[in-house]
DNA sequence: GAACGTAGATCGAACGTTCATTCTACCCAC
DNA sequence: GTGGGTAGAATGAACGTTCGATCTACGTTC
């Protein structure tokens, strides 16, 4: 084994193996889709055999299942910090889509997985993304500023989408390999006309 | 076979077959996705042998790609007759997200293959949709926007994320049925919204 | 502290199925 | 009879999954 000695206990070390096969499984499933990604690639990858995935998880879908709902869960406690630490949705939506674009730089796969994927095609039971917790959150948010005045009145869909589309399909871009620039330089243009085209008055 | 009398060259046959498999592989990988779809469901719903298929493509990629392209090509087009019918860079970006939303609730099968599917995934030698012609298109209609006074003056991806951004995710909710109301209805706010963001002062 | 028992963890060969693709035979218009 | 179309059984590789063997850690008993 190739683990320090000082962390020793049992559950340390099975835990480590778990989570060496998600963490394998989230970039195999980021880079090359769920269906490209054998079980051999996984266990060659993660350096694990056959016989301890199917220890951890029920079948292949299951691995895919506890990474939607991992990645879920963060985004939404993620959403619940941001909204406890601002107040104005202004700030409240800039921060989100700054947490979006940083988290698209640092981890493109994970994004990728849970942004891009179709999960509906190798998920058939699970939630598709858009009706999910942390989709939901966001749109409260900004029904949340429109009651306060600070959006416009109409349709919460469109103004949701509004907002957050065009940065949406940047990380698409950047995700394919089609931007030429950092996600970071265009936070504050990208916000700016989001915001603009909700703002009230 | 089923097709009318009338319609009896050898050529229309031929075609009628080959269309007849590019119609309904469209539909099953539009719904199912592409690695659902094998060769045996498009042969069974397309009522043609295995033998014709591999008569009219090399394989199944090949099928993916003749797709592809045709409705590359189809849109491209499309974008041209747009901006032949329409100057002002507001009536065009209108015109192109109605039709967007049309061809979205009329054949919504074409416009998941197209938007949606991950294509790298199946294939891989194809170049991602968003560094293709149609969306190249729409990016120096955007620019010339912008030259014209038309729209501010900014950097020309954040601009066309902008403008048609909030439209995307509205098609995506769409097609995951998540949207509670016809997408026509969307027009003319989401459009607005769009316009509000990039419109110059 | 040595021997034993147990339960969880790990391993990888083997299995059965599915799938894309190939191949050979047949049909029919010209 | 020739050749483009058509048919569908045969093929072989790849895959997800199963299963019994092995290993390890640790509590229990003497």
């Amino acid at each position: 084994m190739q683990t320090a000695a000082s962390t020793s206990t049992p559950l340390d070390f099975c835990e480590d193996r778990r989570q060496r096969i998600l963490d394998t499984a989230l970039r195999l499933f980021g880079s090359v889709g769920y269906f490209n990604t054998s079980l051999q690639d996984i266990r060659r990858e993660a350096d694990v055999s056959i016989g301890t995935i199917y220890h951890y998880f029920q079948n292949k879908e299951a691995i895919a299942g506890a990474l939607y709902q991992e990645l879920v869960a963060m985004m939404s406690s993620t959403l619940d910090s941001i909204f406890a630490a601002h107040d104005a949705t202004h700030s409240r939506g800039r921060a989100v889509m700054a947490f979006f674009f940083e988290m698209t730089e640092t981890a493109p796969e994970a994004m990728h997985y849970i942004l891009y994927a179709r999960h509906q095609e190798f998920m058939p039971a699970q939630v598709p993304i858009c009706s999910a917790e942390p989709f939901a959150k966001i749109v409260r948010m900004v029904v949340r500023g429109m009651e306060r005045g600070e959006i416009r009145t109409m349709h919460p869909m469109i103004a949701t989408t509004t907002l957050f589309g065009g940065a949406m399909r940047l990380i698409h871009l950047y995700l394919d390999g089609v931007l030429d620039m950092p996600l970071g330089s265009c936070l504050e243009e990208s916000w700016e006309c989001g915001w603009r085209a909700v703002a009230a008055d």
